[in-house]
DNA sequence: TTCTATACTTCCCTTAAGGAAACCATGGCG
DNA sequence: CGCCATGGTTTCCTTAAGGGAAGTATAGAA
């Protein structure tokens, strides 16, 4: 009724907006498949994280890079030499997110059959 | 060397590709708020679902709605009523998704701090 | 007959994502 | 002096996402 009832549903706290990116971000087309890249290796060199991800074109591989970078979830190490030569590692916290990340992972790995057959079921031509 | 050799690295796997494309559908913008508006409840009405979601726009509620139908995470059930009645339940399947997904939620709910440390000190201005 | 509420659907428009390709810096090599 | 390889950055362009608003169908109430 006031001025303040404006926007009478917050709809999400400053809480659920950080969920919901970091979602977002994880869920984004390249990120899991960078840190699923990483998982177990050390000092990986840019090309070789392209090669191993698949095509991404390396404008998405550097941005994906630097986003997770700034969130703390690898590490990149440059090496002041002439053909330059940059690493990237996962930290602890990138690997507790891939483990995390896992149980989803293990979910799609599960009940892709499922999915497919209910899409399948879904799609199917109206019978009659 | 010869033309099937075209496309020498498949890059993704048949299941590679739905495992990829299930981990997009999950992070979409919408997708997951539904699902954990839906958690618990039963035949949930389309504008309670729009309520609980926040500020989804109709057109991508039932967009997202959809796609979880076609997917068989959610039942769908239309009551031929004069101010038409349609009522969302999750799965067992969508149950079970859920549940999953609750383990990246953790990690985040966990990790938000970490995070925003670590951008804090990305973002602070190159010292010197 | 007109109005109402609900759950869509469709159209239009703006913004954002993301690829392709070109450019840049580096220092040793031939 | 070109030229190479690596890891970027930048520009341009096309497509896709997604919001807003209007339209649709429905049967009963008034």
């Amino acid at each position: 009724m006031a001025v303040h009832d404006v926007k009478p549903r917050p709809v999400v706290s400053k809480k659920d907006a950080l969920v919901r990116e970091m979602l977002e971000r994880v869920a984004d087309k390249w990120t899991l498949l960078v840190i699923d890249a990483l998982e177990g290796k050390r000092d990986v060199r840019f090309s070789r994280l392209r090669e191993a991800v698949g095509d991404v074109s390396q404008k998405m591989l550097t941005k994906t890079l630097r986003q997770l970078e700034r969130d703390g979830l690898i590490s990149r190490r440059v090496h002041a030499e002439v053909p330059p030569r940059v690493e990237y590692t996962l930290t602890p916290l990138g690997d507790s997110l891939g483990a995390a990340v896992c149980g989803m992972w293990k979910w799609v790995d599960a009940h892709v059959e499922d999915v497919e057959r209910s899409r399948r079921k879904y799609d199917a031509p109206a019978q009659r």
